[in-house]
DNA sequence: CTACAGCGTGCAACCGTTTGCATAATTAAT
DNA sequence: ATTAATTATGCAAACGGTTGCACGCTGTAG
């Protein structure tokens, strides 16, 4: 019924084989020759089997994003959604279709079915499937880590903005405008990036450490907030670790009168659209997302083509200054 | 080298077609060599291979979300991200994989090459793709568009939510709360979604329409807004097309001393999850973003199994209702 | 006891490409 | 002009499953 290479070879008289041989222009074909069976292609309309190539060729012309996401939330957060949008672009432009699989809705290993089953010539892991079985079981196979794995971080291969480095610069940054006492607001210190986001804070900073930490929403940074906000000797800067606890920062120090930036300093962790649309704007660490996911793209490329080994990649974020740091020099 | 169902066969002692059917679960197998297939490949570690699987069948085993996104900004969004969550939830409980596409990066079709290289075997796709000759070309291939085409409306297969609706709703409700001269701010008329909010707008409006255009972004919004509510005889309520267009509109309300929801009502489209961050906090109405994806996956798996013809679905909104508009009863 | 239905399994063709090897055609070298 | 080297194309065997058809076996009915 599907009009094959067959078919396309048939009309421009020669043989299938040749036919394949013009689709991939890997060997060398007569002019003429090539010029028929591309007339032949369009006269029949054809469109090559994928299925049947990748059969052939061993290779599925996929890779597959994995993410681990409990609930929507997690999965359109920006980080996931828009290094994915650089992944895309990469893929797209070498031939490749891009597979997104949550793993955290199924139990039957999710990384293991997509390569096992053949479904993907590589993966773009979360950090948190590292871990030694799953290596074990992954092998040689084609795969980048999009984020720094908690162990074996030596030798598995990963691509993360340094966390560590952009608390420091928030710190260091507070200090200059001339806050005192700066706290860390947010995040389970159970995640990865979060411990490094602390270890950094604790890097630059040099008076008394002071480690908020949260269930991750806005609210209950509000509420974490609003208890140490009513302290004797309360911080008078906070190095947030995302959006979220910013908000909820905020919403504390309005509800207690506490005017930001004059009494009050805050950086945040990710750019999210609106964070400059806050009351003040919002100072941003920014984590170039999409620089994350082209290089963890291009990455995984080079290990699918050429084999090689594992690679680490780590890039620097940018303090992006808004209103909400800018203590007025007294 | 990979262990292939003939390797499973010869050591179960059977034939490689017993070995398929034992997979499949489609025919009748006795109990006894049922349990000698699933011993063997237990113990060779099998996985099919699903490219050969594929070929055989005739079917990819994926489906296909196209996204047409310039930036990474419309990829993240919270309309497309959500809905693919619920998406790939359907489509793994069904051991389907999911594949997204960006067509607003390729020239050449990016819906004809998922579709006719047999890459896919169904769409998802956003109503901007609906036009005469795409529909001609899909055929009767099956796939669903995730929001309301503005041509072929009653000829194509869709699911959305009801923003004419939703519109309503939330100018029946500023009324009911006695704000007087409601305005429609945001969007690019162009977009059909805004369109069909705009009209529900009209629909329960009776006083003066008043309909502020924006080019989408928080600047613009701000913009506008600051523009009319320095007039004469400004607007006492607003219907905003987005939260970003609720996020300008508040800015300028502060700058301008007027007090939300004493003087100004607001109820904005779509739920981002800081709408009740905000000062004061947005009332929203409510997508269910997640039943759309579910909606929609489910119903390209109907038209996938059985065939279905077209349908249409419209889900209806939900006003959430929170600070923003609530104005003290005088 | 024979006949027929129905279940379980094997055989082999087929899905639509790719690719190693062989061969024919062309070009270069002597 | 003859031979060697190179290039272009054909042949046929994979790739690893699925599936229609045929056949043997078991069980029940006549």
């Amino acid at each position: 019924m599907a009009v094959t290479i067959h078919d396309v070879a048939k009309l421009a008289g020669v043989n299938s084989s040749t036919v394949s041989r013009v689709i991939n222009g890997k060997a060398t074909i007569t002019p003429d020759t090539k010029e028929r069976v591309y007339a032949a292609m369009r006269e029949l309309d054809y469109h090559p089997n994928s299925l049947a190539r990748s059969l052939a060729s061993g290779l599925s012309g996929a890779i597959g994003v994995v993410v681990n996401a409990r609930d929507a939330e997690a999965f359109s957060n920006f980080f996931f959604s828009r290094s994915l949008f650089a992944i895309e672009k990469v893929a797209q432009a070498r031939g490749y279709q891009v597979i997104i699989a949550n793993g955290a809705q199924s139990r039957d290993g999710t990384v293991e079915s997509l390569m096992k089953e053949h479904k993907v010539d590589g993966l773009i892991l979360p950090p948190t499937t590292v871990k030694p079985a799953l290596m074990e079981t992954i092998g040689d196979f084609p795969y980048v880590v999009l984020g720094t794995p908690d162990t074996l971080r030596s030798e598995t291969c990963w691509v993360d903005n340094n966390n560590e480095q952009g608390a420091e610069m928030a710190v260091q940054h507070l200090k200059k405008m001339g806050y005192q006492q700066i706290a860390y607001l947010g995040g389970y210190q159970k995640r990865g990036f979060t411990k490094r986001r602390i270890r950094g804070y604790q890097n630059a900073n040099e008076s008394t450490e002071i480690i908020l930490n949260t269930d991750g929403t806005s609210e209950n940074a509000y509420t974490v907030a609003m208890a140490v906000l009513q302290k004797e000797n309360r911080p008078d800067a906070f190095v947030c670790n995302d959006n979220l606890a910013a908000f909820g920062l905020l919403k504390a120090c309005k509800e207690l009168h506490l005017p930001v930036p004059k009494d009050i300093g805050i950086v945040a962790f990710d750019n999210y659209p609106l964070a400059e649309y806050m009351d003040p704007p919002l100072t941003i660490v920014d984590i170039d997302t999409a620089m994350l996911g082209e290089q963890s793209a291009q990455l995984l490329f080079r290990r699918i083509e050429n084999k090689v080994g594992n690679q680490q990649i780590m890039l620097s974020t940018n303090l992006v200054i808004r209103a909400s740091s800018e203590k007025k020099a007294k």
